[in-house]
DNA sequence: GACGAGGTAGAACGATCGTTCTACCTTAAA
DNA sequence: TTTAAGGTAGAACGATCGTTCTACCTCGTC
């Protein structure tokens, strides 16, 4: 494969995947991916079968950044505990950085209504993705039920990334982050 | 005004609502409703000026209808604590209720870029009326920070429901119950 | 030097979108 | 009985959608 033509690729993914998670599946159309991208209009359907493929294209390429991101954020953190509880103060980061926008598998998950749906697995995936991570580092902890606790630190994280997106409130990061520390506690006494 | 007119407005609203909470807004036509709703066109365009006002108004209609069905089945619960442990046994039933799509406004705001959109502040409206129940249910405990645990409990609703969605995980809703068992005990011993 | 592959620009297709318009029916009040 | 208001059915508008097509340019390779 040439150069220049992973390079089209990749800016086409790119450019798509910036547009979606700012305005949803539905709302960019083509139109604006060429006029965004600079990519011509025949060089995406040349990599492309349909705008749907693009798109499912596009998440797979940010469920991938974004779980490598948040992973290398909070593996910084030396103790298990302190593994878990970096996840709110990394979430908290992400609330904060520019052009955040929640969740962009939270928010195409809403937009499709068929659960059959390719993006819709996508999605679900991506949060099985994450929970397979808080699994992983609550099984650091030598406790009696990891799963247990590795589902109720992601409904933390999930409460904290919607309340983030739809009320905007940051903030819910840090009160996540205080009942995880309580169930920390709670389960490693 | 008529008996006719208001039903024939009901009806716009009542399929609109049903039609935006399983396939979304953008998903949602004029023409399926047209359809689906046996209400002619012009009718339709007789009581809104535009699809937008439409879809707005099915969502404050939705508002309403969910937040009233919420609290009185929580408020059946006798004690304060029962009350607010109720809400995520509630809120299982919802899960498994026929026709459950996640919450409609979590959905909506999804597919809405930019923050300052009505719909956008319908969700966000919709979500502080469900902190302020939450507050409202955590005074009645006589603690310390009502304020602190409210907010605890409005993300792990938001976790539960989201989890419900995305990954069809309805026992989150039993995850996020016993981290508020665990939240309760904490804050009166 | 010819050539095929991959790029750009943009016209154009049919379908669908939100919206408006015409034409006719029903009903309650003047 | 006439009239005006609110209803239905459906054609039709312009805009936009995803998609395809034509025409031309720019390379590295035989």
């Amino acid at each position: 494969m040439n150069k220049t033509t992973t390079d089209t690729r990749e800016k086409i993914l790119a450019t798509a995947e910036q547009l979606i998670y700012q305005n949803g599946i539905h709302a960019t159309g083509m139109d604006l991916l060429v006029r965004t991208s600079g990519v011509a209009r025949k060089s995406i359907y040349r990599y492309f079968v349909t705008k749907d493929e693009v798109a499912e294209a596009a998440l797979k390429a940010r469920d991938i950044r974004w779980m490598y991101w948040f992973r290398t954020e909070c593996d910084k953190a030396e103790t298990p505990q302190a593994r878990i509880l970096s996840m709110f103060t990394v979430l908290k980061g992400w609330f904060e950085s520019e052009g955040f926008c929640g969740c962009a598998f939270i928010n195409t998950a809403g937009e499709v209504g068929d659960p059959d749906d390719p993006i819709r697995q996508l999605a679900k995936l991506h949060k099985q993705k994450l929970l397979d991570y808080t699994l992983e580092l609550t099984e650091q902890l030598n406790i009696e039920q990891p799963q247990a606790l590795a589902k109720q630190l992601l409904v933390l994280i999930e409460g904290a990334i919607t309340m983030a997106r739809v009320m905007g409130d940051y903030s819910a990061a840090d009160s996540a982050r205080d009942v995880a520390q309580l169930l920390l506690k709670q389960a490693s006494p």
